[in-house]
DNA sequence: GTTAATCCATACACTAATGTATGTTTTGAG
DNA sequence: CTCAAAACATACATTAGTGTATGGATTAAC
């Protein structure tokens, strides 16, 4: 009878004043984890902005550690998830490119809080082996997954590779260096122009 | 007394059972900052590996943030300084632009603990502004370098900076995703003679 | 409405870390 | 040798955070 989850049709948002769901305690600690890394990831302060006590907490979760599992498992299933979304619809190489290009830079660069947030697991995951094979995992896909793009590009598969890869490091180096700064919006359209006319220019000429 | 081991005009090392000075605790500092970030900057950790009690410290300190500022003003003071030996001293462009490559990437990623705290260093910055604008000096100070670089590969002064901007983008962000993976020489290797040609190839076409 | 599971509050024990006050040793100058 | 400053030790006060045990409130099923 009643199976674990428990799911009587509707599930209350965490605006009501009524119970918390686990997703609603990940939701906070993504906000603690953007503003200062996960050595900010108080369960104390998770609670006060949650206007509950900490004993909602370890209900729903084991311990703090616990916690941490949890965010960073969720947050690699929905890195990998949009990944479908990765894909452009224009028709030729340079439409396409470009596309890509301006949703790994422009783009991301007005989406702050996600963007903190992967420079934060990308930090911890340099102290952390678990988060460093997830971090790992989510990098190798959407180089794979560019690599349908540059295979327009070229023939040689080596090349392929590492010109997805290139292009890769460039948008996460300027995701860490110009991620607000001033005047980074013009700036990283410049950087996005200039790559596109790179790749571009790499048409088969080897 | 005043026998021969007391040596007054040089400073003892710290694997002296001697006194510490100022820079050997920033030293130890390093290392913490290193495996751990700036969250992982206990003083009474940096006593212990030092030998000797947090007495010490608060001698050499104000106070914790004191250790911090003094620390990362150290950093940018140094990474200014270095940058008299990014001047490549090869004949032609592209050994040249080849020499830095190799200085910014495959040195780089043999420089771990000096890596670790270049991105513990920017981890920080994000979310204290003294430290964001610390890495931003730097990061202008190298831009502008190489800039003196890319100027013989173009004419247009915008594009110069362009390229400029965009080598470094990729440097920092190779060292983001690549380093401490399986496998990463071989692969910077490549990463750094694909940029190589790329930005070979921007000879002055437009 | 009873009931049992779910969800949260309260209270306590425990640890780790900072900072401060003051005492003790070491050092170098005369 | 003496002495004052420099360098470190010791002890204490305080704070912040985790985890646990247990009791109270809420909810849905019956």
């Amino acid at each position: 009878m009643m199976d674990a989850k428990t799911q009587p049709a509707s599930r209350r948002k965490a605006s009501d004043k009524a119970q918390l769901t686990r997703d609603d305690w990940l939701d906070a600690a993504a906000g603690e984890v953007a503003a200062g890394g996960f050595s900010n990831l108080r369960v104390l302060t998770l609670a006060k902005k949650l206007g509950v006590t900490r004993g909602s907490f370890y209900w729903h979760f084991k311990d703090h550690e616990d916690l941490v599992v949890r965010f960073l498992n969720r947050w690699r299933d929905r890195r990998l998830h949009e990944l479908q979304y990765w894909k452009p619809k224009g028709g030729d190489v340079e439409t396409e490119l470009r596309q890509i290009l301006e949703l790994l830079l422009t783009d991301a660069s007005r989406n702050i809080r996600r963007l903190q947030v992967e420079l934060a697991v990308r930090d911890f995951a340099r102290r952390n082996d678990d988060a460093a094979d997830l971090v790992t995992e989510v990098d190798e896909a959407r180089i794979n997954q560019n690599c349908e793009l540059y295979e327009r590009l070229s023939s040689d598969p080596q090349r392929i590779r590492d010109l997805s890869l290139l292009m890769y490091v460039a948008t996460i180096g300027s995701q860490v260096v110009l991620t607000g700064k001033k005047g980074d919006a013009e700036t990283i359209r410049r950087v996005e122009d200039l790559m596109a006319r790179l790749a571009l220019g790499q048409r088969d000429n080897d």
